[in-house]
Formats: C-alpha cells, structure tokens, sequence
DNA sequence: ACACCTCGAGTTCT
DNA sequence: CTCGAGGTGT
C-alpha cells in the first residue's frame, strides 16, 4: 500500500475511493469478492483517516459514507459494572394478565400496585457514564454484560448533555438512541438526490450511525434519545420509585419520553397498551410495543429478578403489522424441481420494517382458496416477522369485473406445457432441459447444504449456463479457467479462488453428495440415511427399491424416486464425471462424540448467538439426538434463540414442553440429563 | 383408513 | 415460515 499519502492525499483518496467502489459493487452486485474483509477495512480505515486529517477533503458520496457497506468495524469492549438486563416480552393480553397475577402473587397483599408504563422505543440500548457531571464512557447494550464503546459516536448526539450540573460522583444513565422519522425520511431524501442507495428502515439506520467509525458522521445523522433508567449511581439522592427516576432524570437534563406516566392501578396496563397500538403511527420515531414496570424499588427488590429478566417488568410487544397494497400480478417461478410456485407481485410496501415487493403464494389451491385477483388490495403481514405473507383482498376495495386467476398453461422459462398431476396440488415443468431447472439444478449443488463451493452462486451459475460452460453439476469439475477468464471478465485472483473452492468440496461428506444431486425426496435427512446405510455411493447406485425401502423411514416412493434417479442415462453420466474428478463417494465415519442425547429430540427455533442452526443441529446429532423441525408430542425440549415469538413457541408451550436457551443445551450435552 | 410425525421444497430481504 | 406429501404405527 502507497505511504505517500502526506506527499499526496488528493491523489491516494481517489485512489481509495474508486478502489472501494469497486470492491463494494463485487461484493454487493454480484456475490464475489475479491479481496479479503481485513483488506477491504484496512483500505477503508485509511480513507477515513485521511478525510480525518483533511476534512476538506470529505465527500458526502465518499465510500465511507455509506452504511450500507458498513466494513466490520469493531470497538472497543465494555463491561457494564450493572448488568443491562433484557425485559421479558408479553405478546397478547393474556400474557399480560398472567404478568399481573404473577406481581400480585409476588407482592403478596391486595393493595393496589402502581405501575409506570413507558413507550418501547425501536431503537438502540445505550449507557452513559459520568464521573463528577462530566460524560466519560457510552457504550451499547451487547449482550447485556459487555458492550461496545461508543463514546465519540454518543457525544455528538445533540440532546444528550456532554457535561451535568449538581451531578453525583458517578451516574450512569440508560436509555433507548433512536432516528426520528422525520429525520430518516430527510436522509434518504438526501441519498436519493444523490443518486445512492436509501436506508431501509430508522432503526438500522439509527443501529448504523452510531456504530459509524469516523464520529463525524454519526453527527450528521440527527440521532436522538430517550433515557428511562439508572445504572450504577454513587452520592445520588435517595430514590423510592421509578417514577421519581424520570424526574430525576428531566432535572439533570436529559429527555425523557413524555409518555412515560404512571398508572394508579397495575390492571390498567391492557387498556393502556391497546390505545398506544392504536396511537403508534403518530409519533415521529417507532416504538414496538410498551414496557410496564412495578413503580415502587422496595417492591421491585421485594420481587427480585430471575436468571434472565426482572419479575417486576414487562415489556408487551405489538402483534406484526399488517398493511394494505395492491396486487400488481401473479406470476409463476420454476424451482429446481420443476415445481410452478405463483407468487405475488405488489405495489412496494413497508411492513414491519423493510419493503415487500414479492410474497409467495404456495399453490393453485391457495390461490383459490384466498381468492386473491390481479387488481385486488390486499393485506400484507410477516409471518415470523420476516417472510412476507398475502393474508387475503380487501373485499369491499375489489374493483367491479376483477377475474379469477388462471394457472398458466405454459412454462415460463422454456414454454413446454406445465402437467398438474392428479391428486397433487402443484404444477410442474417436466422439461430436464429447462433452463430455469438446470441453473436451479446446478444452484443447489454449489450451496450450502450440499457441497457448498463458495463463490458459485445464483448469479455465476445463471452466467456460466448461458454461456454453455455449464450443462450439469458433473461439468462444474472441469471448468476451464481461460474460458473462465474470459466469458465472467473475471480477474485470475477470483478464478483461483473459485476453482480453489471447486476443488475443496470434492471431500465434502456423501450425505452433502447426494443431496447436490437433487434427487427428488431426498434433502439432508434421507441423504444422511442413505449414506450410513449404503456406506458408498457405488452401493447406492446399483441398489433395487426393494433394498431402498428397506431402510427404516424410507418407504416405497422415495425408493422409487432414488432408483429411477440413477437408472437416467444422463444422471449415470453426471455420476460418472464427479467420480472422474475424484469426489468424494465413500460414507462418513461414525462420530465419537459422547452420546449425551441419546432418545432426545430436541428442536431449534430463532438465531443463536454462538452457532448458527445448523451447526447447533449437527451438534445434536453428534451426540445422539435427533433435531427435527417440527414441534410435536415426541420432542423432548424446543432450544430457542433470542426473545423471538414463534409458532413453535407457541406449540411447545401448548404441549407443555420444556423451553431451553443456548446455553442451557450445552449444559444438556454435557450433562446428558434435562 | 387414519392420525401423527417428519421431511423436502420454495420463499423474502438485508 | 408454510405448505404438501411421504413414512410409520395403530
């Protein structure tokens, strides 16, 4: 890297800037970097020191101005001397009303209790920390034990005062960071002016401004915040309740929301949270829900906390938001499968936080069975909060003389007649050749679950088929890197990293093996049966269906399936080619992990902190457990991350099974008992 | 024949 | 996450 830049850095900021433009549309656009991460940052680190040094310099669409490609910066740890604990969630009355029971019961007379309710505010947790008045430390809530220094970001938040009057020794105060809504849609009234991306939603743009390196532009960004708690506190004034916490708070000079009230009667706390799910929309910043808690200290200390949350707070969340937009059309996709999945094409619409433009609808049959038509307003949600669901139309909004929708008759990639069999609800492309099933085909085999070769992704893969480099999975071994070099406008540096990972996932596991070969019926878990049971791909190949259904949990229709596979002269030559190129036929060896789990069938649900869901399953399995994805009367215990609500949640707390954290799992693996 | 569990497949947006 | 359908036990 040049060290010229005190000599010239005019010269080395382009230099910088055209470098990460570059790298950011490789990385964005298409899914293929070329440099590593610690590069990209150590180029990025430079460019903002020197429009540090040189603010002159300083260019609103200068890379390192742009969230969006937020580098993995880090800071600097804090631990928080008083644990930021997180709030347990109520998401209906009841829960509520179980909530108000449980303080009662807890409380242990029948007086009334009072009860603070404040606005859950969408943004982020922070803690400030003053010695003798003056601000010394910020950092955010991490994982409530330690978090990150954002002192410099948090300074510049103009209603947070940098320094207190008549203040205590040591004050720490909490509160929620957030981005006005009048000021992100200024933001991306900005952005959009000047031509770049705009931000998604205030909560991820407020999250990425304060987490910005250069402080300068968190200062730009219009942060606001909210305080509503105390953290360690030393020579302050006695305090009894936590109402008096918020006047306290107001009197040194800090804004507290001023829907922050206290209520006379703990029972109060249903009809208060329904008026502020109907009052949401009117306040210029996003709250998610309200947070009620037990106003008196004596009573919260008389309550006490469990391991995770305090008794005597709740927080209740809003249920998803549902919204209204119009249905544009209903297409049709071809999966690798040949499977015709319709889906619908809308208006663009925010819902709960990011814009839908797409939701799937399964089926002919669901089709009809919502009675969706082209034209129709229609209610769009979340389910689970992340993928977009059409719930139904908006009857009275049906424009006079709207037509049932129609299934197409034809393939929308390759126009062979779609065949819906009897009894089967979905339509399929019977056509092997079909352009959207060979790249879907050839997709599936490079991805995660199957041999995962990084850097082969949709984009790659669509490319490399229309070019004629791709015919099926078997060719992916004899790519040939001049053509490569040519047809992609590929640098060499990603064409070696491409073959390298070509060439790692020939040892890839024969489960992943068969699962790239897109056998109908057969995902992880019938691969990874028929792998310990055949032991070699060469058995499995010769094997009749009598020998299939055999195994335990493969019945006559999967049997078919595999065999039929593999009696297609076309899949006995892509078998051939990967054989020829060395990958990996044999079964894997047993694993020598203790059998902790042994008759256990634990499911996971939400994202972990420490794993990601597939390798917490893998780990089940290791020790003898099975990880399904259903809950059902067999499990033995749902493992959920995060605070997340979910359907199996909800099941399991029907079934009266037992709800594990993370880390309560590794102490299960360990311990072996529940 | 039926109920209930499991599994596969497709999906959205960042 | 959701849906449909395969597998298994009754």
């Amino acid at each position: 890297m040049a060290r010229d830049r005190q000599l010239d850095p005019v010269g080395r900021v382009e230099e910088l800037r055209a470098a990460l433009r570059h790298h950011n549309e490789l990385y964005y656009q298409k899914d293929a970097p070329e440099i590593p991460d610690s590069e990209y940052d150590a180029m990025l680190r430079e460019l903002i020191q020197i429009e540090n040094d040189h603010p002159d310099l300083l260019t609103p669409d200068s890379p390192s101005q742009t969230v969006g490609s937020s580098a993995t910066t880090t800071f600097a740890p804090v631990e928080h001397r008083i644990p930021m604990m997180s709030l347990d969630n109520a998401f209906d009355e009841e829960e509520l009303q179980a909530w108000v029971g449980r303080v009662h019961k807890g409380v242990g007379n029948a007086t009334d209790i009072k009860v603070v309710a404040e606005l859950k505010i969408d943004g982020l947790a922070v803690s400030i920390r003053y010695e003798k008045g003056k601000l010394v430390q910020a950092a955010t809530r991490g994982d409530g034990r330690v978090g990150e220094d954002v002192t410099a970001n948090v300074k510049t938040i103009s209603v947070i005062p940098s320094s207190l009057k008549n203040a205590p020794e040591v004050l720490e105060v909490r509160g929620e960071v957030y981005m006005p809504i009048s000021a992100f849609h200024a933001l991306n009234a900005i952005e959009q002016e000047a031509g770049r991306k705009t931000f998604a939603n205030p909560r991820n743009t407020a999250a990425g401004s304060l987490r910005q390196k250069n402080a300068a532009v968190t200062a730009e960004r219009q942060l606001s915040f909210w305080s509503y708690q105390l953290g360690e506190i030393v020579g302050g004034p006695e305090l009894t309740t936590q109402h008096q916490v918020f006047d306290y708070l107001r009197s040194l000079g800090f804004p507290v929301n001023p829907a922050s009230v206290v209520l006379d009667h703990v029972d109060d706390i249903i009809t208060h949270s329904e008026s502020w799910q109907q009052q949401r929309h009117s306040l210029d910043y996003e709250i998610d829900g309200v947070v009620f808690k037990v106003d008196e200290l004596s009573l919260q200390q008389q309550l006490g906390s469990t391991a995770r949350a305090p008794r005597w707070a709740i927080a209740y969340k809003f249920p998803p938001e549902e919204r209204t937009t119009k249905l544009l059309a209903i297409e049709v996709s071809i999966g690798r499968t040949g499977r015709a999945t319709p889906y619908a094409r809308l208006e663009p619409v925010v819902v709960a936080g990011s814009t839908v433009e797409f939701a799937t609808l399964h089926n002919e049959d669901q089709v009809e069975a919502k009675d969706v038509r082209v034209g129709d307003t229609v209610i769009v949600r979340k389910a689970g909060d992340v993928i977009p669901e059409v719930v139904g139309p908006v009857l009275s909004e049906r424009p006079k003389g709207l037509r049932k929708w129609k299934f197409p008759a034809n393939c929308p990639d390759c126009g062979q007649k779609l065949f819906r069999p009897e009894n089967e609800v979905d339509h399929r492309c019977l056509n092997t050749s079909c352009p959207a099933r060979v790249s879907g085909t050839i997709e599936h085999f490079a991805s995660r679950g199957a041999m995962d070769i990084e850097g082969l992704g949709e984009q790659r893969v669509k490319l490399f088929c229309q070019e004629g480099l791709l015919r099926d999975v078997g060719d992916i071994y004899s790519l040939d890197p001049e053509k490569l070099v040519k047809f992609d406008k590929l640098g060499d540096l990603s064409v070696r990293n491409l073959l390298e990972s070509i060439e790692k996932s020939k040892s890839r596991p024969l489960a992943n093996v068969l699962v790239g070969l897109n056998i109908r019926h057969v995902g992880g878990t019938v691969a990874a049966t028929l792998a310990s049971s055949f032991g070699h791909l060469d058995n499995l190949e010769i094997a009749t269906e009598e020998q299939v259904s055999a195994i335990e949990g493969i019945g006559p229709i999967i049997a078919a399936s595999v065999v039929e596979w593999f009696s297609q002269e076309e899949n006995r030559s892509v078998v051939q080619k990967l054989r020829a190129a060395g990958v990996n036929f044999a079964g894997p060896e047993k694993s020598d992990a203790p059998q902790t789990l042994a008759g256990m069938s634990i499911v996971v649900t939400g994202a972990l902190e420490g794993f990601t869901r597939d390798e917490i399953e893998s780990l089940i399995v290791a020790h003898g457990g099975k990880s399904p994805s259903s809950v059902s009367k067999k499990t033995t215990a749902l493992v959920v991350g995060g605070d997340e609500r979910s359907s199996k949640r909800t099941k399991a707390e029907e079934l009266g099974i037992p709800i594990l954290s993370e880390q309560d799992l590794l102490k299960v693996i360990e311990t072996g008992t529940l």
